[in-house]
RNA sequence: GUGACUGUAGCUCAGUAGGUAGAGCACUGGAUUGUGGCUCCGGUUGUCGCGGGUUCGAGUCCCGUCAGUCACCCCA
């Protein structure tokens, strides 16, 4: 009763639910690439100070969440936990930039986070994201606000809902975060623990707190979108009246604010209602960072992105039914039968045919028959004692009432018929 | 990091007032003299998460521990 499982939070994805994901990375990948996304591939592993120089020294990520460790005693490395800093830090060493005015990349992968796990969260789970560099909006960002929501529409998420807000410049969010204090300060008693040590390290989140008391305090806070400067309020106004062009289904949502400290004017997040999902409903989310390659070491370059979370989605869509596979099975009757059907199944597969043997020295014909069917293979062939002497094989097709024989020879040539037919 | 709940066959679970384990599914053989999906009959599988305690006796009670799940925090 020791044998070794799976790290805590680090799930297998085993062949019969594998299929799912492939549907979803190859829809990812055809939406995106239709809007000139292009794929970028970044190690696993980056140095530690790329994460707390992107995301920031005082978000929960950085602070808590990171798996970070010495490589030989040297550099400190850690698992990426998102893939905006990766990116960006892959922009930057490939001096991308000098070559384009306008980037768009999209990667997909695992993320590491060390928090605990619970229904749609895991400390490795998936993502697929978008980054476009060297546009400053607001009609970049419209555009790929409205292309998550056609994935996800494409993929059969049903129920979201569309959140967009603004966080404006640097100098704007100074200013509110001012205000919002002056507003929070003398209602510090009645607010939640956890809220009033927000009040220290983050008071923009106190917004969007799931705690009852706070919720009220919240509703009556200053809004973001009056402290907006003129040129902040411009870039709002026209996102907005993009994605109504679009006929994009969205909500502005003054209360989001999300835990990165990179973000800047646009702000948005998908939440899904359907399905198996549990508390954590944030399927996507994204915004603008204009600072980050700057804060970076970098040229001033705005961008814009968004990541999805691939177990999140799988939640989310609908389960749908099993086709039967345009598959074939071998049955073989005895030894020398089973010597064939290695034999034929390897002829068959060379023509590019998915082909199943059930080799087992004792499996009975009526088993081998039974585990074919609940396969949900097409056809199957038979290879019994007669047909091996008489040179044909015996052909029926599961998912319908039709049976007949083929000689060995003919074989190959009609078994597209017999699995279309 | 905090809290709640759960840990019995490969899976889903039952287990009565403490008396040393069961069902369904799955797998497999047969009824069907080679031929699935329905039905019937038979068969295989368990250190009852682990350690300790109470007891003549513990899956069943107590303590601890580990694991899982869900929620909070936060986020995809």
């Amino acid at each position: 009763m020791n044998t070794p499982r799976a790290v805590k939070g680090m799930n297998d994805i085993l062949p019969h639910e594998v299929g799912r994901w492939h549907r979803l990375e190859r829809e990812f990948r055809k939406t995106v690439e239709s809007y000139g996304f292009g794929e970028i591939r970044t190690p696993l592993v980056e140095p530690t100070e790329l994460f707390t120089r992107s995301i920031g020294e005082a978000t929960d990520i950085v602070e808590k969440e990171m798996y970070t460790f010495a490589d030989k005693g040297e550099k400190s490395l850690t698992l990426r936990p998102e893939g905006t800093a990766s990116c960006a830090r892959a922009y930057l060493e490939h001096t991308i930039h000098a070559r384009e005015a306008v980037t768009r990349w999209y990667y997909m992968g695992p993320m590491y986070r060390r928090e605990r796990p619970a229904k749609g969260r895991y400390r490795q789970f998936h993502q697929a994201g978008c980054e476009v560099y060297g546009d400053h909006g607001p009609f970049v960002d419209a555009e790929v606000i409205d292309m998550v929501v056609s994935f996800l529409e494409r993929v059969g998420v049903k129920d979201i809902r569309v959140l967009v807000n603004s966080l404006g410049g640097p100098e704007t969010r100074a200013r509110y975060r001012t205000a919002l204090l002056d507003y929070l300060a003398p209602q510090r008693e009645k607010l939640s623990a956890d809220s009033q040590r927000r009040l220290e390290t983050n008071p923009l989140r106190i917004l969007d707190s799931k705690a009852p008391e706070d919720q009220a305090i919240a509703e009556g806070a200053p809004s973001i979108l009056d402290f907006l400067s003129e040129e902040d309020r411009k870039h709002f106004d026209l996102l907005v009246g993009t994605l109504e062009s679009l006929g994009t289904p969205f909500e502005i949502e003054r209360r989001l604010v999300r835990g990165l400290d990179y973000y800047s004017r646009t702000l948005f997040e998908i939440q899904g209602r359907g399905g198996e999902l549990g508390a954590q409903n944030a399927l996507a989310g994204g915004g603008r960072y204009d600072a980050m390659i700057e804060e970076l070491g970098g040229p001033s370059i705005p961008a814009f992105g968004f990541a999805l979370g691939i177990e999140r989605l799988l939640l989310a869509m609908s389960e749908e039914a099993p086709a039967t596979e345009d598959r074939v099975v071998i049955l073989a009757a005895n030894d020398r039968a089973r010597t064939e059907a290695t034999v034929l199944a390897r002829a068959l597969r060379l023509a590019d045919h998915r082909v199943e043997t059930d080799l087992r020295p004792t499996a009975s014909l009526k088993s081998q028959l039974r585990r074919a069917d609940r396969s949900g293979a097409r056809l199957v062939l038979i290879l019994g004692e007669d047909e091996l002497a008489r040179g044909v094989v015996q052909w029926k097709r599961l998912d319908a009432d039709k049976k007949g024989e083929v000689s060995r020879d003919a074989l190959l040539g009609q078994l597209r018929a017999l699995l279309d037919d």
